[in-house]
DNA sequence: AAGTAGCACTCGAAGTGATAGAGTGCTAAT
DNA sequence: ATTAGCACTCTATCACTTCGAGTGCTACTT
């Protein structure tokens, strides 16, 4: 069949296309594809093919007389349907583990860590969230006094991590009872998410009276101290000036807007927490981002998963010409290795 | 008699010239100054004046025809003699006071409100050191155990502030012998720095034998948890965007030596230890600064005090043409603030 | 029919004067 | 001592040209 033929040496091309641009950050032309292309056709053949390619919306022209580029469709084509899959080498995964691993058993050291590791494999910049522990779930809360109206609230959970806050209640407080808000929670919270713990009280504050009202709200505001509910999720990213090294933020004026949202990172998280939902990696290209700023960049998220569930995830960002495939690796090899090391450490 | 008088005109021009080029980044030239200085000066007498300014080496031309551009010496004299204080508006300290509060009871969210306040005031990156904990004194240590083989271990310093770790002994653990050895800490170091602890209880360490040696080999070990012990100082960076909107950084290349100092802060770090010892402002121009990377940068370091005792730094980097009055206003005022929330929280 | 060679054409990048204007230094006049 | 005037220098800018990479089209080959 001709027609197989013919689509598969679109393919090829497509494909050869987008890895000279890539690599050279040029637009690449019908003869330099020729020579990539060892199928022996000649440029002139070649350029019928782009002439198909360009009518399909994969490559463009930035000038009449210049060669193509590919466009975020291109790119698209080429990762979802082109891209072999490729592995680390040996060296890239140990220089991943030794990042990662160095920081200690400290949760925001080995997260950083992770994030620089992606900088520093790809060369684009690397960004990772904290675990969301409002998945984590309660196990048990300490109450230790600090001096008469001082008290230190000390939350583990079952991963392992610890969060403490201070109590700072302003009048003199009878330790006992703290013991005994104390005791209370660890007895009926139990299992449960973090997430669900104030709603929970809540409703049984509804039902609740007199001497025992007063109890409960005691424990509500300690479980609400900000430091123990507000699990404030952080955000790393390293790598800028590697990644500001590429020709298309050699004027500021691009790369401002890039900078802007890596600096800000509201924007940011909320793409993160949207792809932590899903599986796997998700690679956004362009202009198919939502976030107006870096449509000139692509996104290759990923979830990482503790014990079988999803509580955060890592991405690296950087402009639509990246390494592909390479950085898809680094960041889906990231997310088992983050996983693991997090597991290990509850 | 006319020195005086030559000599005071010749500040004042200095002063225009530099306060002209801070607000416009543009060489200035002797008509411009000639119409800032209502002093009725023609543009020719003011040339004749910067030919003197420039022999001295506190003003330069980029070229034959340009105007004039301060050399480091001249915003030097500028900042030591010729810059009168400002004040900051109301409306700008009651915006830092609510960056720097908004934060919560967060140490660390503090220092970053301090690093993005200094910033958005003065539209050049903030930067601000964690408390150097090292100084703190040593108040009580709690140890709390997890399950049977892991324990948390809570230190306490005077000033309030509270680091946990995990001990993680691989064994089953007596809770009640781990319970000795922390009533142990709390008798022995009460009233000690941090710093101290670890030399004082290795050279203890020296003069016992036997079952007391064990006891305190354990005790050294929980002291020294990486946690407990390496007070990791973190330091916060904030405002990148905003600076770089600066034409100075208008090609990425200087950018990028900048942007590098930021992100690996290993150098900003020793800088800011340095600067921590001494008391008050202090004004690194150009090429002064030791770090090669930033020649082109001035860097307005404060430090900041808890109690009396400076344990810790804050500063503004951006490109030798800043507003040196409001940021050394901005970074002074700063200082207080951020040691009076410290107080406050401790 | 598919592929290729050849060629005219297009368009940007890079180079070349020419011009305008900002700013200077010097000199002579006040 | 100050200043007005003037010749001079240097850059930024613009129009113009040239060069070359790359294309699309047509005619030729297999």
């Amino acid at each position: 069949m001709k027609q197989v033929d013919i689509e598969s040496r679109r393919r090829g091309i497509l494909a050869a296309i987008v890895e000279s641009y890539i690599g050279t950050a040029t637009p690449v032309g019908s003869r330099v594809i020729s020579q990539r292309l060892r199928g022996g056709l000649s440029p002139a053949t070649i350029r019928n093919v782009m002439v198909d390619l360009e009518e399909m919306g994969l490559i463009m022209q930035p000038h009449t007389s210049a060669g193509r580029v590919p466009t975020d469709k291109g790119y698209r084509t080429y990762v979802d349907s082109l891209l072999e899959p490729i592995r680390l080498t040996k060296d890239e995964e140990s220089l991943i583990l030794k990042l990662v691993d160095q920081s200690g058993q400290d949760l925001d050291s080995i997260i950083q860590g992770a994030s620089r590791a992606i900088s520093v494999i790809t060369n684009v910049a690397g960004v990772a969230l904290t675990p969301r522990l409002k998945k984590s779930v309660f196990e048990h809360i300490e109450i230790i006094p600090i001096d008469s109206s001082r008290f230190l609230a000390v939350l583990v959970t079952s991963s392992g991590l610890v969060k403490n806050a201070m109590l700072d209640s302003g009048e003199e407080m009878a330790g006992s009872e703290l013991a005994r808000v104390a005791e209370f929670l660890n007895q009926e919270l139990n299992g449960m998410s973090l997430g669900d713990i104030k709603h929970y009280l809540a409703r049984r504050l509804l039902q609740e009276r007199d001497s025992f009202y007063a109890f409960l709200k005691k424990a509500i505001d300690i479980v609400s101290l900000p430091n123990l509910s507000r699990m404030e999720d952080h955000l790393y990213c390293e790598g800028l000036t590697c990644m500001m090294a590429n020709p298309e933020f050699k004027d500021m004026s691009k790369a401002r807007l890039l900078l802007r949202l890596l600096e800000e990172k509201k924007d940011l998280f909320n793409l993160l927490y949207e792809d932590m939902e899903s599986e796997g990696i998700k690679v956004h290209i362009g202009r198919e981002n939502a976030i107006k700023d870096i449509q000139d960049c692509s996104l290759i998220t990923c979830n990482y998963k503790v014990n079988g569930v999803s509580i955060g995830a890592i991405a690296a960002v950087g402009p639509t010409r990246m390494e592909y495939g390479k950085v898809m690796a680094t960041v889906r090899y990231m997310s088992e290795v983050l996983g693991k090391v997090l597991e290990r450490l509850g």
